[in-house]
DNA sequence: GCCTTATGTTTCGAGAGAGAACAAAAGATC
DNA sequence: GATCTTTTGTTCTCTCTCGAAACATAAGGC
């Protein structure tokens, strides 16, 4: 009985109070639109501003909050000093894909410092090779770093089944890869010791919605984030939290929407990908698969037989798979990212439709379906927004 | 500048370590096997003995802890002082489905201080009438409790949509009702100043899955929890909590699982209730409605051909909802409960194999489905937990 | 030039846990 | 049966952190 139970959580000392305010404090200043006063600290978060100077004070020492110029408001009262998230803390956000490979260094303050995106055709390719050249990208993006540059982590987006504690890529169905573990072919690109984690590119690109910076809410907060790439990813987003079982989740691609129809390549059958994943549509609309995003839209908006049967159908597909989703999360919003953004227009009627008959809340909480404009390879700032959100969750520790 | 941020926690200060450590010795000790001492909780939770003391002594002060008798164990050094959850301290947990009603008591050690279910028949019955008769059960099991018991709370677990926010029941299909406030016609029959918070069915009964008793974990943290009544609900559980939209989700119910299957009464077409449902296996057993729970079993278990067929379709109907939603939440493990339970022998093989095969993740963590045997009326047990709960997590509330 | 106002700083006190010493109550040992 | 050992529970001092209030600072307004 003096065996330390599984689960508890450590107690509460003095030391923790300033552990969590300091981090309060950090959050509070990278979540705020503009600079903050200590003032505007104290009043926001709810502390004294003695306390608050104090907190800002230590931030401020150790780099992770910067005291910025001020711009002259004439404004009477003693000028405040404006604080805002520290430039010299940044972190590296890959991702490989089947159609890109991508490296990027995004800042605390949410400004990306430096990025390449090469695409390409990787479906097939030899992890190895690949991953190197993704490394080669990243040695270059990496000294055109500013100096002083601090980087906090560093992940990796990958369109699969991802273990994240154990470092793994289980399956990439459609890269071809299975069983891979990316951060040793990667360590020789980036500096000793920053570990390279791998996540699911549905998982992380659904924080660029959720966060528009760290630390910083995006327009929605509760959300089902679908990913269209070749394959179709998604995340369930709770509060601003990418919810599930850490990189197993969000095969929402292979949800099957039609027990007796065709085939698919993971043993199933009547998987969603193959009704609105991006090759089934270009293959029904007519299109060789390798046809620039916008031809689809510009075919359909054209009023196109072929094209607009095959949205038709994917718009039929995602309305059954994603009402689904709907009854048994409870979220009516979903977010479409990456190729299915780009459809967003056409698809939304046919698909709100199908989401209205199908889920049973509609009639309190009419389902909507919106999409984000979203970077190229989303995934890749997802992956730095990651590991800029641990030093937001913990920043004593970064201060020693 | 100066509003308070919505969504930014307060900040720490030295009362809330005290809270937090308060919280944290409660829930030690109801999470725990047997009687904690004061030094076991010191052990446990890392604090130190002199700590674990204060904390302890203000806890059994206001009647959260019980001082225990010594049972004579024959230990060196100065007997220990076993500590146990208040006795006093104990949660309302009401339930009214299509075929029962029923009021529970449940004190902060997890034991059933009072109860009374009845069976009955209440699909299409009067709201008002039905919930009459069940504050009539409630008034009835309220007199038996002991004296100096201090409700904390009141909860009621309907089968339908629930916001429990606003504390109405949006729409149970199963019993026709719809938007219902459960709270002002069970007011007569509760103490002054109770709330009787609805919520989902099926959230509630996954809360006896998780939790076997306040603070004390069940055997599986993370799965998806499926409540066979008459229709069937759903719930996630991540970590040991339910997750979801509150009260919005677990409708799996109305997943379609063939999108060119019968029309459902809501709306849509294919759904898995018209499988799985238990009226839809008795129809298709050719039972009558109303045949008592072991009848199918007995047929099935004796090979007659319609039972197996109706429970081979059962099976496939589960295989295709229930993989659709462990390839977006990602968690293997399926709990089935309420008449789904006294079925899993029998549904298990095949719903595992249709498992298998539609699962993504399933070479690396092959899905399983267990059964729980669970009380008659799980949900209402589930509306106490949650009550109680809220207890738990700020204990510092109830010593003022 | 003085007053007003808002920001930032200093000082003191209170609450809470850590650590160590102390007191208490049993079994173990001779 | 007296003493030692061991474990539990208590008391005391120290340190850490925040709150509160007074003070200092730097601007605009009159």
């Amino acid at each position: 009985m003096t065996q330390r139970l599984a689960g508890v959580p450590s107690s509460a000392r003095q030391s923790t109070v300033r552990t969590a305010n300091l981090g309060l404090v950090l959050r509070t200043v990278c979540a705020a639109a503009g600079p903050l006063s200590r003032a505007d600290v104290a009043a926001v978060t709810g502390v004294t501003r003695a306390t608050a100077a104090r907190l800002v004070d230590e931030l401020v020492a150790g780099g992770l909050l910067d005291e910025v110029e001020r711009e002259l408001l004439p404004r009477r009262g003693r000028p405040a000093t404006p604080l805002v998230p520290g430039a010299r803390f940044a972190a590296l956000g890959l991702q490989a894909d089947a159609g890109l490979l991508a490296a990027r260094v995004v800042d605390l303050r949410g400004r990306v410092v430096a990025e390449r995106v090469e695409p390409g055709d990787f479906r097939g390719a030899d992890p190895v090779a690949t991953i190197g050249a993704l490394g080669a990208l990243t040695a270059d993006v990496l000294t055109g770093l500013p100096a002083g540059s601090c980087l906090v982590g560093a992940g990796l987006a990958l369109p699969g089944v991802v273990d994240a504690d154990a470092g793994v890529l289980l399956r990439a169905p459609n890269l071809g890869w299975s069983d891979l573990r990316p951060a040793p072919l990667l360590a020789p690109f980036v500096p000793a010791g920053l570990d390279v984690v791998p996540g699911n590119e549905a998982d992380l690109a659904a924080r660029t919605v959720a966060e528009e910076a760290p630390g910083r809410s995006g327009p929605y907060r509760d959300f089902i984030y679908l990913s269209g790439q070749i394959g179709i990813g998604g995340a369930v987003v709770l509060g601003g939290r990418v919810t599930g079982s850490s990189g197993w989740a969000g095969e929402v691609g292979h949800v099957c929407v039609d027990p007796d129809g065709p085939a698919c390549s993971c043993g199933s059958t009547g998987c969603l990908e193959l009704y609105a994943g991006r090759h089934a549509l270009l293959r029904a609309a007519g299109l060789p698969l390798d046809a620039p995003p916008g031809d689809l839209v510009r075919l359909a908006a054209a009023g196109d037989p072929a094209a607009v049967a095959a949205l038709d159908a994917g718009a039929w597909a995602l309305g059954v798979a994603l009402a689904g989703v709907v009854n048994v999360v409870g979220i009516p919003t979903v977010v479409l990212g990456g190729h299915l953004a780009e459809l967003a227009d056409l698809l939304r009627p046919a698909l709100e439709e199908h989401l209205a008959r199908r889920v049973l809340s509609a009639r309190w909480r009419r389902p909507r379906v919106v999409s984000v404009p979203g970077p190229p390879a989303a995934g890749a700032s997802g992956a730095a927004l990651r590991a800029l959100d641990a030093v937001l969750a913990d920043p004593a520790r970064r201060l020693g």
